[in-house]
DNA sequence: GCGATCACG
DNA sequence: ACGTACGTGATCGCT
């Protein structure tokens, strides 16, 4: 017998989106609902092997039920924004697998799963129907089968209701569920029933009399006083209630079966489309899907021998933009939608390929388009000017980042379908996880395809990237801030830094004898080994076994994070040993062990400085981390000994000096707090003197403590709840202080919600040099992601333009040196901080050029004050 | 693979 | 009443 599966949408996310947790993916889209709803879906169509199947939807129009009854608006209201939002995506999604869905004008989902359910009946399928809703219920027959899911503690189970498990259950059969729902009403649908009377005293009416007509009949035969007269009185509210929850079997909807048969449910579409939800484990069902994606363009893919690559340099030179891919596989360039050409690295050696291009295209001045071109710059010698990445350079995965920051990769199948709207293979679906050296050998045929693949999606996507930054007005911040940075973060990662292996391992050494020796005395002040890295085991022993005060904080137990123990540890000396334990076991693993590992061949360190990662348009930094070697605390700041220049170098370190306070001065225009720096007086003792009303001679340490910890918390879009954890003062006492730089500084306050309201409006804020970043929570009905909202509106302005400002700067301080000639080199950037590197003999130039170029590169109310240093290692310059 | 923790700005 | 500072990355334990 042919199996009809019919789903009710609207039920079923419903409790996808309240019975799981808050789920978003890279874009900020929440997704609970829909990977609820799928999961539902799946095991459903798993257990069921269906051969039909629906889901049918609510419409957002009044249905039959309002006409009848005003007050009946129970689905009409209150669906959250989180939820609103991805009903949209799901029926996207089931659009994609082929799956038939089903709303109506004037009918709830109810209502046509009733008629369909009927119908199938009657056209002899075995009927199965899934919904939260136990109204359903009623139609529940030998052939219907009713599955209602409930989520309980992350489970998922499904309860089944045939008529003869409704009858069981409630001890009615199926056609009296309608008759129940009209004597005790549905408060869920805003369904009035007769008052006082309940499910129980229902039941029982309803088992004696069968239904409401009948009960009517024989309301004298009621003995219990109470219940006649309020039926009596209310019969009408019954009969009422009772049409409006029975379900309608007979609606005016049009299906051929055949429409919902079940195929063709896994294909490519439906694949990008699971993927940016980010449900990877669900990404399995697809594949096999992504087999079959659009090659079309294979056709214009052309390979050319050692011969023929003389002639393809020649035109690269000759024209008038090209778009290119470069691996130690082989070289692609696209010249035109319907010419590719390749040349694999067997016909001429990958860095021969490099230097011929870049030759060519610096000859010819020709335009070049490519993705991430910073990983292709080993292979690209000539290629490392700023000035000609600003004419000349277009970076696809730079500038799909500047569209949209918040992604978290911008992989050529994104870019590809996000720009082209194709549909292509990932780099692992075709390469797996092997190296483009490897491929060369293993998997010449695949590594030619996915590299022409990369320069045709350049080719194809760059006029619509160019154009969308275009029209968000981010030309300037690509072309002149983000695409000649290439070269100083390539330079950076090229360079590295000097690393005393066998120094730093002393070191380490001298770490482990201490960690031993503690961990030693820890374990018999607990009087048990356990591991003291666990937060679970050290949970249990503090609070659990020393019943130390400090409550539950995490999800898993308690927590121990250090904010907790630091306020123990004065009076508990075992907690105090834990607090050292653990910044030794970090310096250990982190700063000594993990780092020392990354030393290369040349005795330096050589970080990847990212440049599409950050929110707010900083870089970042990974293996190692270089932005957050230790520096507050003596004991780690000692792993900075080891950074040193190489001989007959000096180290040059150039700090901006509160540079996002400044900033805000500058955005704000707040008078007070321009002055303040412009006086060139120390900023935080300047606030706590004016805050507190006191003459800045008799600021205390306690006072300048405080305003530092405001300065702080404005920057950082400032509650009274996180000052007064930060300050460990009451809450009161926090907002007090907030309330009176508020008043001293009153363009600040202003600025901060004029930022509000206009990312309110636009769903974005911007930094000064036009960096955006979308706020999607913003329209969150959620206090709490609003919250979390309001506050990146305040920050991520400040924030963004002071890495804005950093950006101009290194592009100034490289051509600098470029241009007088100068060997000195910047080496890192941490946010605020450059370091360079100098031969002894340039340092004082090189010095000066730090500070000219960096406090130069913006021309703001308040001066962009720089603090400059030398030293014989990292330690030494502060 | 994820949460907790902690290093930096 | 909600439960909090903004932005990162690496390591560890645990499922």
């Amino acid at each position: 017998m042919a199996k009809l599966v019919l789903i009710d949408g609207n039920s079923i996310i419903n409790r996808a989106f309240f019975g799981l947790p808050d789920l978003t993916n890279a874009q900020g889209l929440h997704t609970n609902a829909i990977y609820g709803f799928l999961n539902i879906m799946f095991r459903i169509m798993n257990e069921e092997s269906a051969d039909y199947l629906v889901v049918a939807f609510d419409v957002h129009e009044p249905t039959f039920r309002h006409k009848m009854y005003e007050a009946y608006k129970g689905t009409r209201k209150g669906m959250p924004d989180e939820l609103r939002e991805q009903v949209p995506v799901l029926k996207k999604l089931l659009a994609a697998m082929n799956i038939k869905t089903m709303e109506k004008g004037g009918l709830e989902a109810d209502d046509i799963l009733g008629t369909l359910a009927k119908r199938g009946e009657a056209a002899g399928y075995e009927v199965t129907l899934v919904s939260g809703d136990r109204d359903l219920l009623q139609i529940a027959s030998d052939n219907i089968l009713i599955r209602i899911p409930k989520t309980k503690g992350g489970k998922t189970e499904i309860e089944n209701y045939h008529t003869d498990d409704v009858i069981a259950k409630y001890g009615l059969t199926p056609a009296q569920i309608i008759e129940l729902k009209g004597l005790m009403g549905d408060s869920s649908d805003n369904i009035p029933g007769v008052p006082k009377i309940g499910e129980k005293t229902a039941t029982e009416l309803l088992k004696e009399y069968h239904d409401i007509d009948n009960l009517k009949e024989h309301i004298q035969d009621i003995t219990k006083k109470s219940v006649r007269e309020t039926l009596t009185e209310h019969f009408d509210m019954a009969i009422l209630s009772r049409k409006l929850a029975t379900i309608e079997v007979n609606a005016d909807i049009e299906l051929d079966f055949e429409d919902a048969r079940l195929s063709d449910i896994y294909t490519n579409e439906a694949y990008i489309i699971v993927k940016e939800l980010g449900f990877k484990n669900m990404l399995s069902r697809f594949e096999g899907a992504a087999s079959a994606v659009d090659v079309s363009f294979r056709d214009t893919f052309a390979v050319a021998g050692s011969d023929g690559a003389q002639a393809v340099f020649g035109e690269i030179e000759n024209a008038q933009k090209v778009s290119f891919f470069i691996s130690e596989a082989g070289l692609s360039v696209t010249f035109s939608k319907d010419r590719t050409v390749y040349i694999p690295s067997s016909a001429m050696s990958a860095q021969q390929l490099g230097t011929k291009l870049s030759e060519a295209v610096l000859a010819g001045n020709t335009d070049i388009v490519t993705f991430d071109i910073k990983s292709q710059m080993t292979m690209l010698p000539g290629l490392d000017g700023c000035g000609f990445f600003e004419a000349h350079v277009t970076d696809l995965c730079v500038g799909a980042y500047l569209c949209n920051p918040l992604k978290n990769d911008y992989s050529v199948t994104d870019i590809a379908n996000e720009y082209c709207g194709l549909v292509i293979k990932s780099r692992e679906e075709m390469l797996g996880k092997s190296t483009f050296a490897e491929c060369s050998m293993i998997l010449p045929d695949e590594v030619r395809e996915y590299s022409c693949t990369c320069s045709y999606v350049c080719s194809a996507a760059e006029e619509a990237v160019t154009s969308r930054i275009e029209s968000l007005s981010m030309t300037d911040l690509f072309r002149k801030i983000e695409m000649p940075l290439i070269p100083c973060l390539y330079d950076m990662q090229r360079l590295g830094i000097r690393l005393l292996g066998p120094d730093l391992a002393a070191y380490g050494e001298g770490l482990a004898s201490q960690i031993k020796e503690l961990e030693r005395s820890i374990h018999e002040e607990a009087g048990e080994d356990f591991n003291i890295n666990s937060p679970i085991q050290l949970g249990e022993i503090l609070f659990g076994k020393m019943q130390l005060p400090g409550g539950k904080k995490t999800k898993k137990g308690f927590s121990t994070a250090s904010d907790v123990l630091e306020k123990l540890a004065p009076d508990h000396p075992f907690v105090a040993h834990i607090l050292e334990y653990r910044a030794l076991a970090k310096l250990k693993s982190t700063y000594t062990d993990a780092l020392a590992s990354l030393i290369a061949p040349d005795g330096r360190v050589h970080s990847t400085f990212n440049q599409t990662i950050t929110a707010t348009g900083r870089i970042s930094s990974t293996d190692p981390n270089l932005q957050n070697i230790p520096t507050r605390m003596e004991q780690g700041r000692l792993i900075r000994k080891f950074f040193v220049p190489a001989d007959g170098r000096v180290f040059i370190d150039a700090d901006y000096s509160q540079i996002e306070l400044r900033i805000m001065a500058h955005l704000s225009g707040d008078a007070s707090l321009i002055e303040a720096f412009c006086s060139g007086a120390d900023i935080h003792a300047i606030t706590a003197s004016k805050v507190f009303h006191v003459p800045l001679e008799e600021v205390t340490k306690q006072m300048r403590r405080n305003a530092k910890a405001v300065n702080f918390g404005i920057i950082y879009g400032i509650s009274a709840f996180g000052l007064s954890e930060d300050l460990n003062i009451s809450r009161a006492e926090a907002k007090d202080f907030i309330e009176e730089y508020f008043v001293t500084f009153p363009k600040v306050k202003e600025y901060l919600d004029r930022g509000v309201e206009e990312a309110k409006k636009n769903g974005y804020v911007v930094t000064k040099f036009g960096r955006r970043r979308p706020l999607p929570e913003l329209s969150s009905s959620n206090f709490m992601q609003r919250s979390f909202g309001e506050r990146v509106a305040m920050n991520a302005p400040i924030q963004g333009t002071a890495a804005d400002v950093m950006k101009i700067a290194m592009i100034r301080v490289r051509t600098r040196f470029e241009e007088e000639g100068l060997a000195s080199r910047v080496i890192l950037q941490v946010h605020d901080e450059l370091l360079v590197e100098a031969p002894a003999a340039e340092a004082d130039k090189a010095e000066t050029i730090l500070r000219e170029e960096m406090e130069g590169a913006v021309e703001f109310s308040v001066p962009m004050l720089v603090e400059t240093s030398r030293g014989d290692s990292w330690y030494g310059v502060k």
